[in-house]
DNA sequence: CGCTGTCTTGATGTGAGTCAAATCTCGTGG
DNA sequence: CCACGAGATTTGACTCACATCAAGACAGCG
């Protein structure tokens, strides 16, 4: 179950630089008397429903978010990953609807505001609404990436350059948690189960990645072969 | 070669309902004496180059522009469409480069604004940033709408789903300019420009589309036939 | 009227989907 | 601690949708 930790303590949060409050002076958050709480979600886990009625905005701490949209015939396409930093549910500002289903990939804390309180914070403090106009672009220009990427590359070629790109802001010395089935890699780049496996284990066999307990590493040369 | 056409009367504009002026008064619009110019374009004309340094944004008042993103293999995605009232350039109030390439696909006339006067406008009136942020949440959402069909349709879904839409604000009793050419169609939705003729010419000999000086018609009883 | 570029069509190859089954993994309860 | 079962992953055999390669047909325009 989604458990409410605390309210957060926005002023000493250790990724306010990152998130949308890090225009703002410790003055102006102390004034602001936020209305931010910190959840703890479960792996599995649902915020809210694509089509259901928008209540909060959530920005990630620690953990990873998908966001889904899911086809009346069954099938479903990720429409973009989440981790620290990254905010999620904004569209609610904007829409009277979530345009997704987010979902915790992993055990995530974020920190939740009510959209409401927002809309006028947004309104108050010019510092946060470009902040959100900043997110909105590059959340854009991400999804423009994604365009490109599902409509000129061959299955190889996405898959490589997602790992490339999710690796690369890959902390230790070259593992980084990669907490995705198979199924949701293919949901994400549009492939089958079937081929995102057999690529991975082909790799794995040629000694280009290694995998263990949910970590992966781009070893060898790179980049990875696009070809098979 | 590009033309400018006159200082633009946004006042008596056709189109300013769709304009990000939408929701300014006739008295807020006078005072802020814009500096907006409307250009001409002719077909296959250049607005502006992926990764140079955005000056202008504009507002299609009539014609159709595409976005397109080149990649160094040669391959390129068209990744917006743009019709009267949709407006481009505008990553330039946020990004220090242009992210695509517009090209006018047809003869078109646009209202071009400086980004720096843009830039000061939204933040004195509350209601052009307003606009601009609802346009960002509209044009991500497209984009992810883009992503979804590219993720998981196959090509005669793609095809025949565009159509159905591009055909729906269709003028006429069913008649729709369709200014893209086979390949630009397969640039957009990540097709070749064989398959992209071939579903075309099927469709044309079932008697499900029409075709006939750069318009098209789906006639018959909809939907196309996805499969093949 | 011929040239250039777009569109169509055919023949062929292949990348990736589908179907099916074997293995692996890990959490649960005996 | 081990056995079991559900789900994830891998692998193989086969199919098929789409890309590729190659010509022709068909504009539109000088």
């Amino acid at each position: 179950m989604a458990t409410k930790i605390a309210i957060s303590d926005c002023i000493n949060c250790r990724i306010r630089p990152l998130s949308i409050f890090a225009g703002l002076s410790v003055d102006d958050l102390r004034e602001l008397d936020m209305p931010v709480i910190t959840m703890g979600y479960e792996a599995g886990e649902t915020f809210y429903m694509e089509g259901s009625k928008p209540i909060a905005a959530f920005t990630v701490n620690t953990g990873v978010v998908k966001l889904v949209i899911s086809l009346p015939n069954g099938r479903n396409q990720i429409v973009r990953l989440l981790t620290t930093g990254d905010i999620f549910g904004f569209e609610g500002l904007v829409d009277s609807e979530y345009h997704h289903t987010a979902v915790a990939l992993t055990e995530a804390r974020v920190c939740r505001l009510s959209l409401a309180e927002l809309n006028t914070l947004s309104r108050r403090k010019p510092a946060i609404r470009e902040a959100l106009i900043q997110r909105w672009a590059s959340t854009l220009r991400q999804a423009e990436r994604m365009i490109v990427e599902l409509g000129t590359m061959k299955a190889s070629e996405r898959l490589a350059t997602f790992l490339e790109r999710w690796c690369a802001h890959g902390d230790m010395e070259g593992w980084t948690p990669l907490p995705l089935t198979r199924q949701e890699l293919g949901e994400l780049l549009g492939l089958t189960v079937e081929t995102v496996s057999r690529f991975l284990a082909d790799w794995k066999r040629h000694g280009l990645i290694q995998e263990k307990d949910g970590k992966i590493r781009l070893t060898g040369r790179r980049p990875l072969p696009l070809g098979r």
